[in-house]
DNA sequence: AAAGCGGGGGG
DNA sequence: CCCCCAGCTTT
């Protein structure tokens, strides 16, 4: 692309999306703080799911010093049914955080931004360039696609590349509005199968278009397989609920699996009940045998270490199995009402190592 | 660099 | 069923 191109592709995007954009709430405000909570909530996250979603959210925080006061539970509950439930706590944590520094609200500082928890690459610099108007590029699932096809790229694109060429066709004003743009464009005419290239209005400098290779591009990553793994599972008891704290990797406590739907049946077994889960949850395993049980008569748990061999789902051909489940990172473990066996149990296995 | 996080929507 | 979606964090 040369400096003509890259001009006129700016020209015409932003021509075409004063004309197009969608009047969505996030638009009608320079606020960086609404601007923020929407681009926090689009984050792996379809546009119309989140509408609804951002409504309720503002009025009951309307702006950061309320957010920044709010219960975490609170939040959380706002949060249900939009998943990566760690977006909330961070958007929390990043609130009182900028609270405690004395902003008053998101400051026009990327470097300050960045710092904060949930403010990655694309975070900071969408919500910065929206705001302020600062000259920094975004890179996501949308203006992705629409530069790999802008470019003709018929490879796997390396992420460093995408960003040197979003760079390469920010203007020098009105960047907020560019780089909606671009996701605009990818979301409504650059679409992932079947784009109206008859209707873009920068199809007359897209490389992909010219070599009749739009409907290739991007080329996807292999998706991975699902493989066999070996693992370890620990079945917490606690009256009538099981909790599975399970070992994917050797040395590592990855992640624990609350089912609070699973009920044991009278006179079934830990090892039977641990199977018809499995089986419930549509996962492909056995239980092997029983290594050790711990009873905790102070918190009334009792531990049942067995053997579980799954076939274990990876990247994200099993995404959605585990719905209804709740998540706790290794690291939270101390406010969970359950953590002090659990790690007990885990000092003790990873000692064994 | 790669894997994991979750739920919904569409083909 | 599979792919895709306004990514971030950790290893």
């Amino acid at each position: 692309m040369n400096t003509r191109d890259v001009a006129s592709i700016r020209r015409r995007l932003l021509a075409w999306f004063r004309k197009n954009a969608r009047p969505l709430p996030w638009r009608a405000t320079r606020d960086p703080y609404r601007i923020w909570i929407s681009e926090v909530m689009l984050q792996q996250t379809q546009v119309a799911a989140v509408i609804p979603y951002f409504k309720r959210f503002l009025k009951h925080f309307p702006t950061l010093p309320k957010l920044a006061q709010a219960d975490e539970q609170m939040v959380l509950r706002l949060w249900e049914g939009l998943g990566y439930y760690r977006r909330a706590r961070d958007l929390c944590r990043a609130a009182r955080l900028l609270r405690n520094n004395k902003y008053r609200t998101i400051p026009d500082d990327p470097e300050v931004v960045r710092t904060l928890p949930g403010f990655g690459r694309y975070t900071t610099n969408a919500v910065l360039s929206q705001a302020y108007d600062r000259r920094l590029p975004i890179v996501e699932a949308n203006s992705r696609r629409v530069l790999c096809r802008l470019f003709g790229i018929e490879r796997l694109p390396r992420d460093a590349e995408l960003w040197q060429l979003a760079e390469s066709l920010l203007p020098q004003r009105s960047v907020g509005d560019f780089n909606q743009a671009m996701m605009e464009l990818g979301a409504l005419v650059c679409t992932a199968t079947n784009p109206h290239c008859e209707s873009c209005p920068i199809a007359v400098h897209c490389r992909g278009r010219r070599m009749g290779r739009q409907d290739h591009i991007p080329v996807r990553a292999p998706s991975a397989e699902v493989c066999l793994v070996d693992e370890v599972a620990v079945i917490v008891q606690r009256d009538d609920r099981l909790l599975i704290v399970q070992r994917p990797d050797a040395g590592r406590w990855a992640r624990m699996w609350e089912f609070p739907h699973h009920v044991r049946a009278p006179g079934e077994s830990v090892l039977d009940s641990v199977q018809r889960l499995l089986t419930s949850l549509g996962l492909e395993g056995t239980v092997g045998d029983e290594i050790a049980t711990i009873r905790h008569r102070v918190t009334r748990f009792q531990i049942t270490m067995v053997c579980v061999q799954v076939h274990h789902p990876r990247g994200s051909a099993q995404a959605g199995t585990y719905a209804n489940l709740t998540w706790v990172r290794p690291q939270d473990l101390h406010a969970y009402p359950l953590s002090t066996p659990q790690r007990r149990l885990a000092r003790r296995l990873h000692a064994d190592d």
